[in-house]
RNA sequence: GGUCCCGUAGUUCAAUGGAUAGAAUAGAAGUUUCCUAAACUUUAGAUGCAGGUUCGAUUCCUGCCGGGACUACCA
């Protein structure tokens, strides 16, 4: 609840005193902003409170009205239509609002909680490149870390990189077999590229043996089982399990390849991490808490000794835990992991980034946990988020249909170039200054656009269609802030001071201006308690769409009234501090000038 | 088959059970002697279908239709 609301609860909560002898907490009160068309900024919605008042909307919404005017210093006038009450505050209250967030040092920042929170998220495959579905995925992460930090978590980041596995000893035997030694020195390719083009050849030839053997007779199955590119991904990964030296050699240089090219599309993405887990160091986690599992009946055994967890009176499945041989699978593991990040933060909070096709898993892993009597397990939060689809479906890699992560990313900054020079924005920028503002804008475009959407919900990215600058778009909020600065500059030349005198009457678009910023803190409120930072997007967006209208209509330097002139440049310096607070929130930087 | 998610303007996204369902973009029409027109203003355009609960349903419930995911002793 923001200060505004507050207060005209605290009223409400008076009227219905004196009004109806009712005793109506303030807390049980909710507002709805004003619709446009009608006058107010604030309206009381009568219709559940009929039972209390004994009277019609209309008189009920009249007689609370005439009531605030007369004796609350903060409604200036009302009006009713049908069961809504709309409240028009006084200016004077406005300006009141306006000078205490002024004058508040971090604004939308929330005292320290004391509780700890990790954020797992990122954890890519190093058998290929990143690509778009990453990028939602590292952007969510980062974005949810920031608006809890700013919540008063402590936060760590942290990432689980897939480095092991079937799928990498497929690139592995590719490589063998016809790298003819290149290495991304040799090759001038990004070493994660390049790891991921011996993926898609190991497909490519494994996909011709399948052929082959199909026409020669064998069934479906037979063939994709049988192929000798399969089997020999096998013996490789068995070979990996068993220490051997050349298989080991080979994996952890093919992996420093992957993890250099990582790095750089992490640097140029602007997320990092706490702590970097990798699986091959965490695959045989999880063995021990099964058996302490098995001690506590929490989790059965099968005849054949394999060992499970019966979730049936929980709406799911019987689920394997450790196979009959006594090796694991993907969810023993993740038991480990989960258990290990506990000892090395003992947080509060632990949270995974992961997209949606994996609810099952979460559902089953976090019920595990709580069946083992883990006190921490309240704390475990699966953020779900929607995949990222093409118009032409799913992106597949063996299709061909990835868009890259450094492709798109590049793009990004060429379309961001193609802009400001065709808009000729580049007078006065040296070169740096150039490639470094089209940079901001074009990772604010992808971050922004990838973003806005709420988490949970699957998205559409068309490639044809290039992301927006125009809009409700990243390069819109970054360009309100550079007008901004550009009011700011020209105010510090003039050696004028933003401050909030008293101001008797305001303009309706700097109420409207007010309006908004009074319900940031609430806003991050909001998005931590939902972890999307789709509402902070939302919010700014409003924020500088309001401030453009203003800036549109009221004009700040023709001002002749002084103190209405330094009021107009605090609002707008106001503004600028909380779009760049709300992006960077998102990870997005705004430009001085642009 | 079973479980889960999603159907909102031409398109991409909003909407704690509240008013005449908001934006953006594409379409139409305007705004530059005035602080950056990547902006602003006006205009037209949508809740898949059928029931139910409610003073009130895009929202909650049921059925149907359409789309997607999960349903490995893979990860």
């Amino acid at each position: 609840m923001d200060y505004l609301e507050a207060k005209i609860k605290a009223e409400l909560s008076k009227a219905f005193q004196a009004c109806f002898e009712h005793d109506l907490p303030a807390d049980q009160i909710s507002l709805q902003p004003t619709r446009k068309e009608f006058e107010g900024s604030h309206t009381f919605v009568i219709f559940p409170y009929l039972k209390i008042s004994r009277k019609k909307p209309e008189e009920t919404g009249n007689q609370i009205g005439e009531y605030l005017k007369e004796h609350s210093s903060i409604v200036e006038r009302f009006n009713v239509v049908k069961g809504f009450l709309n409240l028009k505050l006084t200016d004077k209250l406005f300006v009141s609002t306006f000078r205490k967030i002024f004058e508040e040092e971090q604004y939308g920042q929330q005292p320290s909680n004391g509780k700890k929170v990790i954020i797992e998220f990122s954890s890519p495959n190093t058998n290929k490149p990143l690509h778009l579905g990453h990028l939602r995925n590292n952007f969510l992460g980062d974005a949810v870390s920031r608006i809890l930090a700013s919540n008063g978590y402590e936060v760590s980041k942290v990432n689980l990189v897939n480095d092991r596995g079937i799928h990498i000893c497929k690139s592995m035997l590719a490589y063998e077999r016809f790298g003819s030694g290149e290495t991304p020195e040799s090759s001038k390719t990004k070493g994660d590229h390049l790891i991921g083009k011996y993926y898609v050849r190991f497909d490519q030839e494994y996909k011709k043996e399948v052929e082959g053997l199909l026409a020669s007779g064998s069934s479906e199955e037979e063939a994709a089982k049988n192929a000798p590119l399969m089997l020999e991904a096998q013996s490789l990964l068995r070979k990996w399990e068993q220490g051997d030296k050349q298989t080991v050699a080979l994996w952890k240089k093919m992996n420093s390849w992957v993890y250099d090219g990582f790095a750089q599309s992490y640097q140029t993405m602007g997320v990092s991490f706490d702590k970097i887990y990798y699986e091959s160091d965490t695959y045989l986690l999880g063995k021990d808490v099964i058996e302490d599992g098995l001690r506590q009946s929490v989790f059965f055994k099968k005849e054949d000794g394999s060992v499970w967890v019966d979730l049936t009176d929980e709406g799911m499945d019987q689920k394997l835990l450790l196979r009959g041989d006594g090796t694991s699978v993907y969810i023993t593991q993740d038991i480990g992991t989960c258990e290990l990040k506990h000892k090395d933060f003992s947080f509060d909070k632990s949270v995974y980034v992961v997209g949606n096709e994996q609810d099952y898993h979460f559902k089953v892993l976090f019920h595990i946990m709580k069946k083992l009597g883990r006190d921490y397990s309240e704390g475990l939060y699966h953020l779900s988020y929607g995949m990222v689809d093409l118009p032409s479906g799913k992106m597949k890699s063996r299709e061909g249909t990835v868009v890259d992560a450094d492709d798109l990313m590049q793009e990004m900054f060429d379309t961001a170039e193609k802009h400001t020079t065709e808009l000729g924005k580049v007078e006065g920028l040296n070169e740096e200054e150039a490639q470094e503002l089209y940079r901001t804008l074009g990772l604010g475009a992808l971050k922004y656009f990838l973003l806005k959407v709420d988490p949970k919900k699957r998205m559409l990215f068309d490639p044809q269609e290039s992301i927006e600058f125009q809009g409700n778009t990243g390069p819109f909020i970054q360009y309100t802030h550079a007008r901004i600065s550009a009011i700011l500059r020209r105010a510090a030349q003039r050696e004028l001071e933003p401050a909030v005198g008293d101001i008797e009457e305001l303009d309706a678009k700097e109420v409207d201006v007010i309006n908004i910023l009074v319900r940031y803190p609430s806003a991050i409120v909001q998005a931590a308690d939902e972890y999307s930072p789709a509402l902070v997007a939302q919010y700014v967006y409003d924020l500088a769409k309001s401030y453009n209208g203003f800036y549109q209509e009221v004009s700040i330097f023709n001002e002749e009234d002084e103190n209405k002139l330094l009021f107009r440049i605090a609002l707008s310096a106001m503004v600028a501090r909380i779009i760049h607070h709300g992006m960077a929130l998102l990870g997005v930087r705004v430009p001085e000038r642009m």
